[in-house]
DNA sequence: TGGATCCAATTTGAATTCAAAAATGGCTAT
DNA sequence: ATAGCCATTTTTGAATTCAAATTGGATCCA
């Protein structure tokens, strides 16, 4: 198995919440468990400290980090910074067929909202946010996204919507795409912040903060 | 000597220069420098890798990573997002004390200018910056301000001025403290981020990019 | 009975060792 | 003489080994 392989398996284990927020990461358990020795897992775990991702403890080994109010308002307050920045220069630079791809994504996004079907709508949702910062065409811009959004992917894209947010945010959306089909970068990146702020408001008040009590949490 | 003292001391030895950009990186001789072995040297690389300073290349290991002009351009645009964001914050919470420390550093900054000290210049320059993104009071900014801002800082501060340019820059803080001293967020968001393209346009003019062609440099 | 201390066992951190891949140098053949 | 090929050497990648730190528990004393 590659380093870099080595790298996403576990994030992936921490995202998808395998390794629960706060848990003790055993290394020996998890060597066994991807079937490598503790020199690569160990190298992985560095990697996933730096990101933010893993807490590394002096000589008592790492847990998976957890996530504060404060770390979660930090993280969408960047993120709509990234966001922003990415709607301006995407309105510079994206092709029309990107833009017919979005307008798809957005249509077939308005049909699940139609049928409340709150997984695939966030799965569009997604896409068009991401075909944004790829059309922005700045790969630094676009790792920076990932390693920011990846933190608050759960609380971003799970939480449920009361109708009356779901509906606004919808609304938000045809401006969006609105702003993209105009290519009017300013206004875009107005409404993208406005959007990522209000998504803020509704996770933090939801309290999905992983400062969860539980103490002992371990990987299965 | 700790894990993240051997990151901090090679990726200081990256940004200095010591190790030159694109140069190979024998494991062997910089172990034997910094009197560690492999295994935590390798651990720091793959750190560094994922920042983006080191470029490791499978079964032949790794190099200093070297900055093209896109890169270059890349860089800088996301720090102006950057930068903008933590202006329009740090205006909502910066405290009258920092505000003072920022307005006594440009006093110093036009003092140097007058003197001509590039050097000293640069200095103030840099903290000014950087006690903005402090006041934006966001630790994720500043994190990401920080890996983003050292791998142009080369290019960001020792390029040397045009006069015109020069005078121009310096007028341009007067506008950054000015906006500051009102909390004018969207105001100072604005300057910082036209300050920041005329210092990319200027970077990108005298080509600074590392793409430099020779292919041989080794870490001494 | 409560608390502090010491010892054993576990776990982490880092050096060493071993295997596999790549680079180097020399050799041969044309 | 040069181009291509093979053996040797070097370097990387990863498992193992060894040492140090921490944890848990048992014992001893107040």
């Amino acid at each position: 198995m590659l380093h870099e392989e080595v790298v996403g398996r576990v994030r992936a284990m921490l995202l998808d919440g395998e390794i629960p927020p706060g848990a003790r990461i055993p290394e020996r358990d998890l060597c066994e468990k991807l079937q490598i020795s503790r020199t690569p897992l160990r190298e992985a775990l560095k990697v996933l400290a730096a990101e933010g991702l893993v807490q590394l403890l002096p000589n008592r080994g790492s847990r998976a980090a957890r996530l504060t109010d404060k770390d979660m308002r930090d993280l969408f307050e960047v993120c709509q910074g990234l966001e922003a920045l990415a709607g301006e220069l995407a309105c510079e630079r994206i092709t029309d067929a990107e833009i017919a791809g979005v307008a798809d994504a957005h249509a077939a996004m308005v049909r699940h909202y139609g049928d409340r079907d709150l997984l695939q709508y966030y799965r569009c949702n997604r896409f068009i946010h991401e075909a944004i910062i790829t059309a922005a065409g700045n790969p630094v811009l676009s790792s920076l996204y990932e390693s920011v959004t990846a933190r608050i992917r759960r609380a971003r894209y799970v939480t449920p919507m009361t109708p009356r947010r779901w509906a606004l945010a919808v609304q938000e959306h045809e401006a969006i795409l609105n702003a993209l089909q105009r290519r009017d970068g300013v206004g875009l990146s107005h409404i993208l912040r406005a959007h990522l702020r209000h998504k803020r408001e509704e996770v933090l008040q939801a309290g999905f903060a992983e400062t969860a009590p539980l103490e002992q949490a371990r990987a299965s």
